[in-house]
DNA sequence: CAGGATCCTAAACGATACTG
DNA sequence: CAGTATCGTTTAGGATCCTG
């Protein structure tokens, strides 16, 4: 892992950067939960959807392929009838998917506290 | 700070998890951008609409109200004329925009393996 | 300067139906 | 089963004008 002593980022605030694209990818309202869903095993498309509740199918697949096109969702095709399809993360997915685990994991973790603040602010502006 | 042995996760994933929403102020295409100038230094509104490329004046001020409701942005407006409002991060905001900055890291890190894997995987399609 | 109000377009999204 | 195609709805997002 490299080591950086200085913070050289710059490039993510320019309109064109590149790295917005895969950003948003990932931070997607189903790319987060699909991360984070793989990170446990793999799943078939079915039992995929069914884990990621609210998630259609259109949506399902269509962040899978993007996912897929940015290398980090592995998913392979078994030639049977009826098809079976299985999609897990490459290595480079199961990186990135710890980076959005940890901040899942921290808003879950931190949920009450901020619920808090949210009531205190609306209980103040509405006396 | 509390330390769970174990993860406790499941509820992000059942469609009325409170954490979608905050998940969602968080990692929206703006937010992202927003919670990590932050981080860097306090922001006047004009100065962190010049900072975060491509932002109009209608989404910064959203993403702002979003982000200050969540209890992660801290507004304070000093009563001259013109108006003087500066923006920055509460110590939770901290918390999480180091998450954000992380995953941001990774990625402007990793920019150019993604890449190479999307041209691979287009060259593969297209013989 | 910091936004609110308004209007409008493009994109995201979801439900359903259909196919290999 | 694992999608694609189509359609209608909703939301995100941007441009512009306006005000304290």
């Amino acid at each position: 892992m490299a080591m950086s002593p200085k913070k050289r980022r710059g490039e993510l605030f320019s309109v064109a950067c590149p790295s917005r694209q895969v950003l948003q990818n990932v931070t997607s309202r189903w790319g987060v939960l699909v991360l984070v869903a793989l990170l446990e095993e793999t799943y078939r498309f079915s039992d995929l959807r069914r884990k990621v509740g609210g998630v259609s199918e259109k949506m399902l697949a269509q962040t899978l392929q993007a996912l897929e096109a940015d290398g980090f969702v592995l998913r392979t095709a078994y030639p049977v009838v009826p098809p079976h399809v299985e999609y897990s993360l490459t290595p480079m997915g199961t990186e990135v998917a710890h980076e959005v685990d940890s901040l899942a994991d921290w808003i879950e973790g931190n949920l009450y506290r901020i619920m808090q603040q949210r009531n205190a602010r609306s209980a103040a502006s509405a006396p």
